[in-house]
RNA sequence: GCGCCGGUAGCUCAGCUGGAUAGAGCAACAGCCUUCUAAGCUGUGGGUCAAAGGUUCGAGUCCUUUUCGGCGUGCCA
């Protein structure tokens, strides 16, 4: 909205009043449509300091203001001393051709300009199947990452990976036992810190018969065919459950090339250099007490391997280095305590934080039928992100991801989301946009009506002035989606949009009517399905001609 | 113990930098299909915004304390 004029006209106001310094003025959308379509607190603001009541505050800006009054309609003051702005409905309906001229990339911004994006996501590593958290991760990730390309970004979708270290040492022990039972009688445990899931039993099964008994002694060779298997086998499914998900990454990064190339070692010597490292005890501390944490970290053990801060350090200065000018990390909850550390060494090491942005999202719960399911790790029985594709697809999966906000425990539905009906609100969404198609499909030559220019300024009743507004509203909301790196933003947005849609489809017919009216009515249903055409792609989800 | 996130309608959740009468979906109830898709629309009922104090013109939003739930708190990732 054009708030930059209103804003110009209200500072020209404030220094005929006598204010020497312009303070900021803040807008907002009054959330009741009699306060206008926009309003601003400033005489509520200005009234400590000018020692005057907000209401004379605001009269006298009014007695001051000039303002365009083909643009708006009406000023007025209201309440405790707000000054409210209704726009005329011209303004709406002329910003409507600037958006037909758009077409098909209405919402395409290039604030962008080409600057240069990571957005690290999903960074399960290959030692199982990906679960519910994951997805939640993976939607949040991607939709980010189209929210970020929408804007001009020049963006790039990463996955970042383990496959050494301790965990692979557990699946590769875990797998051992569970190929050992397959033909010995003696019937090993998978220890305690093992991996109890049933994949885990797939894979021995794979694996003997490659393998047959050739593996039995578990001997060095022995453990890395295993290490190697476990690992092709699990990101085999890991990429095909993503390419279910309609997700594709760019990079797949491997934390063990940045030992390969040295990386790990120049870290330590920057750390060294920079005098951020101590040691004690056999070990490499970092000192976060000096850089305003609590406690110091190991980040290399007595053993001579390092913690998973070092490689994380390593990693985020690599990106750095790669060229990135801002840095998007999409972590789950769990990983919430590590941040902090790994933020404070690499500001310390000289690079700007600030370009980094670490959004955390809260665990998944999975209910079915009003019941909790319980993901046990224990008894290794889970419902997986892939069974969960197959059950409903990847566009109710997605929708349903990010359909709360990231901060929020999600509780996913199972039983609303099978359900093909209107409850589920992902359906509400597509359905808008067939109706739209159908009602081109239904209007003679729609084609070539499309092809004339429009008078605007006939829609005039609310419900398409309000249809219109939404309208006009949609780049702000992918911006501020962007800002938040909240794509719940998103969501919320195209329900409302539906709605304004689906009640103007009902009080405004399209087909019969005069051949003007039919003309702007029709172009007015045409952008609207661009919006939640787009808005929709956004999200990941494609809109249905038909339902 | 300490740290992070959350507690808003029966249920699941919105509520942007503090603003005017706290919203949506589902569930409940009452209407609307000879007319472009009724997977829809219109209306009604439903609230001590976890609790208490504080800041101010004004608090669901900010501060303090308490409480409940989740996660974390490792020479695991």
């Amino acid at each position: 909205m054009k708030i930059k004029i209103i804003e110009n006209a209200l500072s020209n106001a404030l220094s005929k009043i006598g204010l020497e310094e312009i303070p900021q003025i803040a807008f907002e959308k009054p959330n009741n449509p009699d306060h206008g379509d926009i309003s601003t607190n400033i005489a509520l603001q200005l009234a400590s300091i000018l020692k005057n009541s907000p209401t004379k505050i605001a009269e006298s800006i009014l007695q001051n203001l000039e303002y365009d009054e083909s643009l708006i309609e009406k000023v007025e003051i209201a309440g405790p001393g707000f000054i409210n702005f209704k726009f005329n409905t011209n303004y709406f309906t002329s910003q409507l051709e600037y958006i037909r001229s758009k077409n098909e990339i209405y919402g395409q911004q290039d604030i962008g300009n080409g600057i240069r994006v990571n957005v690290e996501y999903v960074s399960a590593n290959p030692t199982g199947l990906l679960h519910l958290g994951h997805g939640r991760n993976a939607a949040i990730g991607d939709t980010i990452a189209n929210i970020y390309e929408w804007l001009g970004y020049d963006v790039t979708r990463e996955y970042y990976f383990n496959n050494a270290g301790n965990q692979m040492n557990n699946l590769v022990n875990s797998i051992y036992v569970r190929y050992l039972n397959l033909f010995n009688d003696t019937q090993q445990q998978i220890p305690e810190d093992g991996y109890h899931g049933e994949y885990v039993v797939e894979i021995a099964n794979d694996l003997y018969n490659e393998y047959g008994e050739e593996l039995k002694d578990g001997n060095y060779q022995d453990r890395i065919a295993i290490k190697k298997f476990g690992e092709s086998w699990c990101f085999d499914k890991i990429k095909k459950t993503l390419t279910k998900m309609n997700i594709e990454q760019d990079v797949f990064y491997n934390e063990d090339s940045l030992y390969k190339e040295g990386k790990i070692s120049d870290v330590i010597n920057d750390l060294k250099e920079a005098n951020l490292v101590y040691e004690k005890d056999g070990a490499t501390w970092l000192k976060l007490s000096e850089m305003g944490l609590e406690d110091d970290r190991v980040i290399v053990k007595s053993s001579g391997e390092p913690t998973y801060r070092l490689p994380d350090i390593a990693y985020h200065k690599e990106k750095f280095k790669r060229g990135f000018d801002k840095i998007i990390d999409v972590f789950g909850a769990d990983h919430i305590a590590t941040i902090p550390d790994v933020m404070a060494a690499v500001k310390h090491l000289g690079y700007n934080t600030e370009n980094i942005k670490v959004v955390i999202h809260q665990f998944v719960t999975l209910t079915k039928d009003g019941q909790q399911v319980k993901m046990s790790k224990r008894t290794g029985k889970s419902y997986t992100l892939d069974d969960l594709l197959d059950e409903v697809g990847s566009e109710v999966v997605r929708f349903f991801l990010i359909m709360r906000g990231n901060t929020t425990h999600l509780e996913f539905d199972l039983t609303l989301a099978t359900e093909n009906s209107d409850k589920n609100p992902v359906f509400y969404l597509k359905y808008a946009h067939a109706r739209i198609c159908s009602i081109l499909e239904n209007i003679e030559n729609s084609d070539l009506v499309l092809s004339e220019v429009p008078d605007f300024s006939l829609l005039q009743s609310e419900e398409e002035i309000n249809l219109i507004k939404s309208i006009i509203e949609f780049p702000d909301y992918i911006k501020l989606a962007a800002n938040k790196y909240e794509p719940q933003i998103i969501v919320e947005y195209l329900r409302e949009f539906a709605s304004r849609f689906s009640t103007f489809y009902h009080s405004c017919r399209i087909k019969g009517e005069e051949e003007q009216i039919l003309r702007s009515r029709l172009h007015l249903a045409n952008i609207a399905k661009v919006v939640l055409k787009n808005g929709l792609s956004i999200l990941g989800i494609k809109a249905p001609n038909k339902m």
